[in-house]
DNA sequence: CTACCGATTGACT
DNA sequence: GTCAATCGGTAGA
């Protein structure tokens, strides 16, 4: 039983740093429901965005139309489009304090079938491997931008009857595309899982520019 | 209004 | 490995 039996995780998971919001994420199972079906998959990477000292966040100089959903609430969703892709984020913290984790990765585990079509065909590996894939895999578009994660209906998070990811098994690194605040280790991912986006960057001392 | 640029991806050398 | 596509969001005139 499926994953039609898991309830969606309550506010207060949501409602804290989101560098711990990033790391137990991992593991969990992100569901959506639409009118093509269900399709659901495993977390397997993530990464933080903090509401200070981070350039890198969307928010860091103010709300604006775009991020205002970091803005609001925890447990609500943050979408964006990035090079006219869509990305999804878990908003945290409370209302005015703007973090949120993105959802970069996910292992497909249930509706595999539609995933492959909403991703013309695509190879299991490639279907939701990095942030707009997975989006586009789960129908995921600025229509969800502000949803509410937590109701249990058209998307949420969930924690599956699968263990929890032991500490052991998260790496965490430097987050990927990112052009300041490179240097913060916000990236997490477990381990050896192949649905993972990139491995991590060698050493941060060897880079260059 | 225009100019610039990006939390990416897929194609290509 | 490198690089351009491509367009909404943002800032500034």
């Amino acid at each position: 039983m499926p994953a039609c039996d898991v309830k969606p995780l309550p506010r207060d998971f949501y409602d804290r740093d989101p560098v711990a919001v990033a790391r137990e994420l991992l593991g969990m199972l992100l569901v959506r429901i639409n009118s093509e079906g269900r399709s659901a998959g495993i977390i397997v990477e993530t990464e933080a965005y903090l509401a200070r000292n981070d350039p890198a966040n969307h928010a860091y100089r103010g709300q604006t139309r775009r991020n205002a959903s970091m803005f609001g609430p925890p447990g609500h969703a943050y979408i964006y489009t990035i090079h006219t892709r869509w990305c999804l984020n878990a908003v945290t913290e409370p209302a005015g304090v703007p973090s949120a984790v993105l959802i970069r990765a996910i292992e497909p585990v249930e509706g595999v079938k539609l995933m492959r079509e909403r991703r013309d065909g695509a190879e299991l590996r490639e279907v939701a491997r990095g942030p707009w894939r997975l989006c586009q895999a789960l129908a995921i578009d600025r229509a969800l931008d502000g949803h509410d994660l937590t109701l249990g209906r058209g998307l949420w998070i969930a924690r599956p009857n699968s263990p929890t990811p032991t500490p052991a098994s998260i790496v965490s690194t430097t987050r990927v595309g990112i052009s300041s605040a490179t240097d913060l280790p916000l990236r997490f991912y477990l381990a050896d899982n192949p649905f993972v986006s990139r491995p991590a960057r060698p050493d941060p001392s060897e880079r260059q520019k």
